[in-house]
DNA sequence: TCACTCGACTGGCTCAAGCCAGTAGTAGGC
DNA sequence: GCCTACTACTGGCTTGAGCCAGTCGAGTGA
C-alpha cells in the first residue's frame, strides 16, 4: 500500500501515533506511572507495523514523556521530585546542621541521599582545570576526588573536585574519608581558604555514553554540567568542581546581588 | 542469519557502527564539518541492513554528534561558538555600551545579534508567574512580552519577560519599541524599581514540539529553561523572565560572593 | 512452604525491500 | 545568458518478518 492513498499531506504515521499518545497523557487519561499498551497491541489496534509504532514511542521517549523497560512495557514517566542545588550551598548559615547540601535537600524531599568515593589521586589537570585554578598542566599539580551522589536508589550527580597539590598536601583531603564535621570545606578554611565567592558555568548536553552508564540514564534525559570555582578572600581560586547531574532529577538555583 | 554465529557477548552492530564513527570523528579523522559515508554505502562497507546503519546514527545524532540533512547527507556537527550569559548581565557596568547583554556577547564572538518582539499582551499569569511576582494568577494583572533572539541565522533565546501591570501601565512598555537606551530594565528604574538582587531557577531537558519548531533545534539538542526574577532594593520581585535558549549553543555564568 | 522450571508475555535488534521527499548538478531549450 | 526539466543522488518512513533477552506469574516438585 502507498502512502499517497491517504496519507497525502498529513503527518506520518509514527508522529501521528506519538501525537495521540502525548496528548492522552498530556489529559492524564495515561496517568505517570501508567502502561501503555504493548508495541503489538499498538500496531494491531492502528493497522500499523510494530516497527512504525517502536518510532512513535521512539518520539516520546526522546522527549522524556515515557521509559521502556525491557521484557515488562512502555512507563509514563512518573513526576520526579527534583533536587535543587542553589549558590547558597556553600553558605556558612548551613554548617551548623553537619549535612553537606545535597544531603540536606535530599532530607527535604523526603529522599534518603548518600554518597560514594570513587577515587582519590594525585593527578596532572586538564587543560581547563588548569587553567581556572592558574596551575601547570604540565605536572602532577592537583588532587582529584571523585563522587557519585545518590537519592534513594538513583544515581544523580557524578562530581570531581581537584584542589591544588599545594593545599591539599599532608591534609585528610587525601584519606577517602576527610574526616571533618563541616567536610572539604572545613578543612581547606582552616588552611587559610575561606571562600569568598564563586564562579559557576552552566551547561546542558546529551550525556556521554559513559555518563549515561555511571548515571544509569534513561534515554532522552540531558545533563547540566556545572563548572565551579571557590575563590578566596584574595581572590585567589583555591577548588574547582565539576558537577555532571542528571537534568531530569536536578535544577539549580543562583540568588545574587547585582553588582 | 542469526545473530548467536558471531555476534555472541559483543555489543549490537548498530553499536559498533556507532562507536567506530565516533572514534573516527573524535581523533580528527572526521573533521567538523565532515560528510559522512550515505547510509547506503555504510551499510555495504559493513555488510549490514540499511536500517542498522539508521540506528547507529540515530545514537550519534542524539548524542549530538552529527546531523543529518536531508537530501544532502549526515554531517560531523560543528564545534559551535557558545553565547555565554552571566549574572552580571543586569549589572549597571554594562549601561554605557547602549547594547542588551545578549548583543554584547554576539559581537565578542563575531556573530550579528538581533531580536525580535513577538507579541505584547495584557494577560492572566500563569501560576508559577504570579507565585513568584506575589500577584493574583486569577486577573489580567500582567503585561507578557515575548520576544526572539537570533546570532546570525539562529534562533537561540525564546524570552518570555512578564511585568505586573501595576509597574508597566502607561509606559512604553506596552509598545513592540521600547524606545529607551538602556532597554526594559531603563524604564523599570525611572519607575523607582532599581535591581538589587535576581534570582534565578535554571534547569535544563529536552523541547517541546513547538520549541524544537521555533528554535529550529537539531535533534539530540536540550534547552536551558531559565527562570529569572529581579527584585528591587525594597525586596520586592517586579519582573519575571524566562529564558528557553538552546543548550549547544548557550551557557550560563554566576560570578557571586559568598553570603 | 519453598524453590525451581517453564511458558507467555514484554521490549530490543536486525533484515530486505519499497516508496517518498529534498538536493544539486547537468543537459536542453529558449 | 538564463531558466527549466531531468536525473542521480541523499536521508525519511513504512512494511512484515524473525530471533534474542528480560520479566513475571502459574504450575510443579521436593
Amino acid at each position: 500500500m502507498t502512502e499517497t492513498d491517504r496519507d497525502a499531506g498529513r503527518p506520518p504515521a509514527s508522529e501521528r501515533l506519538a501525537a495521540e499518545l502525548r496528548a492522552r497523557i498530556e489529559s492524564g487519561a495515561l496517568a505517570p506511572g501508567a502502561k501503555l499498551p504493548s508495541e503489538r497491541e499498538l500496531a494491531e489496534q492502528h493497522g500499523i507495523a510494530r516497527n512504525t509504532v517502536r518510532q512513535a514511542i521512539r518520539l516520546l521517549a526522546e522527549s522524556g514523556l515515557v521509559v521502556a523497560e525491557h521484557g515488562r512495557g512502555v512507563f509514563v514517566r512518573p513526576a520526579a521530585a527534583v533536587i535543587r542545588l542553589g549558590n547558597d550551598r556553600y553558605s556558612p548559615k548551613y554548617r551548623s546542621t553537619g549535612l553537606s547540601p545535597f544531603l540536606l535537600e535530599c532530607a527535604k524531599r523526603g529522599k534518603a541521599g548518600r554518597f560514594e568515593v570513587l577515587l582519590v589521586e594525585r593527578t596532572t589537570p586538564p587543560p581547563d582545570v588548569a587553567r581556572r585554578l592558574r596551575l601547570s598542566p604540565t605536572n602532577k599539580s592537583v588532587l582529584r576526588r571523585e563522587n557519585v551522589f545518590w537519592a534513594d536508589d538513583d544515581p544523580i550527580q557524578r562530581v570531581t573536585t581537584w584542589l591544588p597539590w599545594s593545599v591539599a598536601q599532608g591534609t585528610t583531603l587525601l584519606r577517602d574519608e576527610v574526616g571533618h564535621p563541616f567536610g572539604i570545606h572545613g578543612i581547606l578554611e582552616e588552611r587559610g581558604h575561606t571562600m569568598a565567592r564563586i564562579l559557576d558555568e552552566v551547561s546542558a548536553r546529551m550525556p556521554t555514553t559513559e555518563e549515561r552508564h555511571n548515571l544509569r540514564l534513561p534515554p532522552g534525559v540531558p545533563v547540566l554540567d556545572v563548572l565551579h570555582t571557590s575563590i578566596d578572600t584574595s581572590g585567589e581560586p583555591y577548588e574547582l568542581t565539576r558537577f555532571v547531574m542528571r537534568a531530569d532529577l536536578s535544577a539549580l538555583r543562583y540568588d545574587a546581588p547585582v553588582e
